[in-house]
DNA sequence: GCCGTTTTCGGCCCGACTGTTTTCAGTCG
């Protein structure tokens, strides 16, 4: 079993003991452990092998599950409680109101199991008649299960982007609005986004509330009271407004800003120095008050950070994936921006699957005033994505040199860069042979067929196309579609080892349905000193644009201009781009 | 179930909102 799947267990583990009624303290230890275990950066058959250090977190009795489930691939323990309890019991978790108190008593009271049962026993008026249910609970829960029915729970974070920025605007240009932000996941630039939180300081709350309720795009409103506020907007997206004081905003914002882990490291932090932290504020001591001559003042986060001894945190890095350890000591990288990106290393053009001309293309990318953008269409086994064979491509390359001789003769600096996409086929061999390959300024390799192998047969595959002199860059590494399609099995530090080895950049593919290679693994990566390439892969030249999605999830992984290949000005890109072609050819 | 430089027992982040109560439990973030 992988990381990802036994912390899955290992939360699971605490949903089951919760709905069993059991020590809810040790339904949170498990989900501590999951958490713990999603945050280590090193592999686990090292971090769990015999002798090794002890892992904060995770006791014996967990730590001993790990090994059961790293050796054996299963969990008895879990195997034992999950048998014990209906399956439909964990998906009613998923309808909003339900906890696993009330689901429980639905259970126990009238042996509800599945959600069609509950659906049931509430058009029955069943469930309004059980103590601590009523009229509204059992309606609330009906709407629930339709709604979960029509609409996902978990959004990309470009489509979160587009309905928050429109009602961000309207927010700020609002007069009674001091401050405002978006908070939460979207603000952390989490690839998957599960509701939008915005923040508004301001001396008239109740305004701000009706204002943003009446906002456009809003289905309904779940929630409405003297600070806080929950709709859902189109397209089936939770929206929150929290309003504050503007001497609260900080704290506020940092609080909803989270992540929840990362919070509970700040509290603790201000435990430890005798202060009490809160969306609210900053207090001396640990009395119960909010007596504002014990406030501890502060004006911005940064001051925040500063209070408990640590150099400011962006919020990309608010993850609890060591960024206390890093701000301790002030060794906190400086973030890419993404203005510092000059182009992008793969794309395509209607040469294969992509929409625009290589003029067109050109034309916009020089107007947006970047430096380069190379075209990278499909090889010829990608024949669904319209791929090119040899002598297309061939044909390709002088089309290209003639738009560039252009370009230079109107004094432009901006340039195209010829290049493919080639297909890592089955077994590692690529798509095209090495003469071809040598003749374009790029080129990135990539798995898209044959998911289905083993996680051996993968990783040998596509370090074997690594090893290739000609490859510069190795594109979207897992091939998962975020929401849709899994990410195949692979050994993704073993491939970063070998990219490490032969000089190959990996990508961070800014198309917001892949982000891949994960934000979760650029510090290893970085400690190796592989550099990254954030490429749009676009295939329409708005997907320029995510350029900008990129680097946000660069900065969730501590990239900065330096570890980045496409901040580089042309001259100094195509002297790298001869690098490893000298050194292993 | 996990943790501890005041502790090996007694804590474990905490506040808003809702609905059901009539002072609060459950849920959510």
């Amino acid at each position: 079993m992988n990381r990802d799947q036994i912390a899955e267990v290992l939360t699971e583990i605490a949903v089951l003991l919760e709905l069993k009624g059991e020590n809810p303290f040790k339904a949170r230890a498990y989900t501590n452990a999951a958490r713990t275990l999603q945050s280590l950066n090193r592999p686990l058959d090292e971090l769990f092998a015999p002798g090794a250090e002890h892992i904060k977190g995770i006791g014996e009795s967990i730590h001993d599950r790990i090994v059961e489930m790293l050796a054996k691939g299963k969990c008895a323990y879990y195997e034992e409680l999950k048998a014990s309890m209906p399956p439909g019991l964990l998906e009613m978790l998923n309808i909003p109101g339900l906890g696993p108190k009330k689901i429980k008593a639905l259970y126990e009271k009238l042996g509800v199991e599945t959600v069609d049962q509950l659906e049931k026993a509430c058009l029955a008026g069943k469930v309004a008649v059980l103590d601590g249910f009523g009229e509204k609970t059992q309606s609330k829960i009906v709407e629930g299960i339709k709604f979960r029915q029509q609409y996902a729970s978990r959004h990309l974070l470009s489509d979160a982007l587009a309905v928050a920025e429109p009602i961000l605007e309207n927010l700020r240009s609002h007069p009674d609005v001091i401050r405002c932000s978006t908070a939460g996941s979207l603000r952390r630039s989490k690839e998957v986004i599960g509701d939008i939180d915005f923040l508004v300081s301001s001396k008239n709350p109740a305004e701000i509330i009706a204002f943003f309720v009446n906002q456009p795009g809003i289905m309904n409103v779940t929630a409405k009271g003297e600070t806080k506020a929950s709709v859902f907007m189109g397209g089936g997206i939770q929206a929150d407004l929290r309003v504050v004081s503007d001497a609260e905003f900080p704290f506020a914002l940092a609080y909803f800003t989270g992540s929840k882990e990362h919070n509970i490291v700040m509290r603790q932090r201000a435990i430890q120095r005798g202060l009490r932290l809160n969306e609210y504020g900053l207090f001396k001591s640990d009395v119960e008050t909010r007596d504002p001559k014990l406030l501890v003042s502060c004006k911005t986060e940064e001051e925040i950070f500063q209070k408990l001894d640590l150099a400011y945190v962006p919020p990309e890095m608010r993850e609890d994936h060591g960024e206390f350890v890093a701000a301790e000591k002030n060794k906190m990288p400086r973030l890419i921006e993404w203005t510092e990106l000059k182009g992008s290393l793969h794309n395509h053009s209607n040469w294969s699957d992509g929409r625009e001309t290589l003029e067109e293309i050109a034309q916009h990318m020089q107007e947006l005033g970047l430096a380069y953008w190379a075209i990278t269409d499909h090889s010829k086994s990608s024949f669904q994505a319209n791929g090119l064979d040899p002598a297309r491509l061939r044909k390709q390359l002088p089309e290209i040199k003639k738009i560039n001789d252009k370009l230079a003769k109107d004094g432009d600096e901006f340039r195209l860069l010829t290049g493919s996409e080639v297909d890592i086929l089955n077994g590692g061999k690529l798509d095209f042979d090495n003469d071809l390959l040598a003749e374009l300024d790029v080129v990135v390799a990539s798995v898209h067929q044959g998911f289905t192998q083993s996680e051996e047969e993968m990783t040998k595959r596509i370090i074997k196309a690594v090893e290739n002199p000609y490859v510069h860059i190795l594109g979207h590494m897992t091939g998962r579609l975020l929401l849709e399609r899994e990410p195949y099995k692979l050994n993704q530090h073993a491939v970063i080892d070998a990219c490490a080895a032969t000089g190959t950049w990996i990508e961070l593919n800014s198309n917001p349905y892949r982000f891949d290679m994960d934000w979760r693994l650029w510090q290893y990566a970085k400690e190796k000193g592989v550099k990254c390439v954030i490429n749009c892969d676009a295939h329409k030249n708005e997907h320029a644009g995510f350029l900008r999605l990129g680097a946000g999830m660069a900065r969730k992984g501590w990239l900065e201009k330096s570890d980045i290949i496409n901040t580089l000005p042309l001259k100094a890109l195509l002297v790298e781009l001869k690098k490893k072609r000298q050194k292993l050819a």
